[in-house]
DNA sequence: AATAACACCTGTGTGC
DNA sequence: TGCACACAGGTGTTAT
């Protein structure tokens, strides 16, 4: 997923170069790829943003929105490397580089929007950012007011709060001690106050680690950075918890592995 | 309106 | 070894 560090060496690698062509291999992603896609070629890339798990690649003519979906990845590589499987798409630029989209899976997609992305559909009805003080125990109280779903459903609705995946979600309840399948409106403001920093500071761990494998980026091997980290509970169902030694549950939640002490997360 | 299920697609691991 | 099946970091769309 393109968290803070990805884009940072997106943005080092391709602004403010100007793209002299794009290669599209296979147009069939989540949406087929639109032939406005093109009208990047001759733009200069201003600069690179994120919003959500969306990439912003903005130019003087418009916006390329990207995303990585579940299998997606980028990479900055010279020119003259050869595309391998599941290359689907190249933006080629002036400095000698290529800015190339690989995703296996195809959930990811490739945009073009000529209008500010806040009037995109795909962004317009986005939540907070989770690492700005937009989001806050007070938002999250007012959001989740009245919601009889689950609260790790509601983490990962993202018109609550972006971002935060199926990893961080598990993780982050852990840390704050709630069950993953608490009533979200029930959720007493003292406890969503621990979850709030709880997942700020994982998401920030996350991006610190993220950075680390991003840092050899132009290497072939590398997976995304989180999976070094730490995880307490996800992917440990059956597992003894590193807090108390119970035996972890797993459960489907939304058609998510949902992993949790049945001991340390009570509410 | 809110919630749950389904859809998209390929690769990998498991059990027979 | 082959095959069937479950599952994987996401999220918009459709059904209930």
């Amino acid at each position: 997923m393109p968290e803070l560090p990805e884009v940072e060496v997106t943005r080092l690698g391709v602004a403010p170069y100007l793209v002299s062509n794009l290669i599209v291999r296979n147009p069939s992603l989540r949406w087929p790829v639109p032939e406005t896609a093109r009208n990047i070629i001759g733009q200069t890339i201003r600069a690179v943003r994120r919003r959500a798990k969306y990439l912003l690649l903005d130019t003087d003519a418009g916006t390329c929105i990207v995303h990585l979906g579940m299998s997606g990845s980028l990479r900055i590589l010279p020119r003259s490397t050869p595309a391998e499987k599941h290359d689907h798409i190249d933006l080629e630029l002036e400095n000698g580089r290529v800015l190339r989209f690989n995703d296996p899976r195809r959930f990811g997609a490739w945009l073009w929007c000529e209008l500010p992305e806040t009037a995109h559909p795909l962004l317009a009805k986005l939540g907070p950012e989770p690492l700005t003080d937009a989001f806050n125990v007070e938002q999250l109280h007012a959001a989740l007011k009245g919601k009889k779903k689950a609260i790790k459903l509601c983490l990962m609705d993202n018109a609550i709060v972006v971002g935060v995946g199926n990893i961080y979600a598990n993780e982050a309840l852990f840390a704050a001690g709630i069950h993953p399948q608490a009533e979200a409106g029930k959720v007493d403001k003292e406890r969503l106050t621990v979850l709030v920093a709880e997942i700020k500071l994982i998401l920030a761990q996350a991006i610190k680690q993220g950075g680390t494998t991003l840092k050899d980026f132009t290497n072939a091997e590398g997976k995304p950075g989180y999976f070094a980290q730490k995880l307490h509970v996800y992917g440990r169902g059956g597992e003894t918890c590193t807090q108390c030694g119970h035996m972890l549950s797993e459960i489907r939640l939304g058609q998510r592995s949902t992993v949790f002490c049945s001991l340390c997360q009570t509410r």
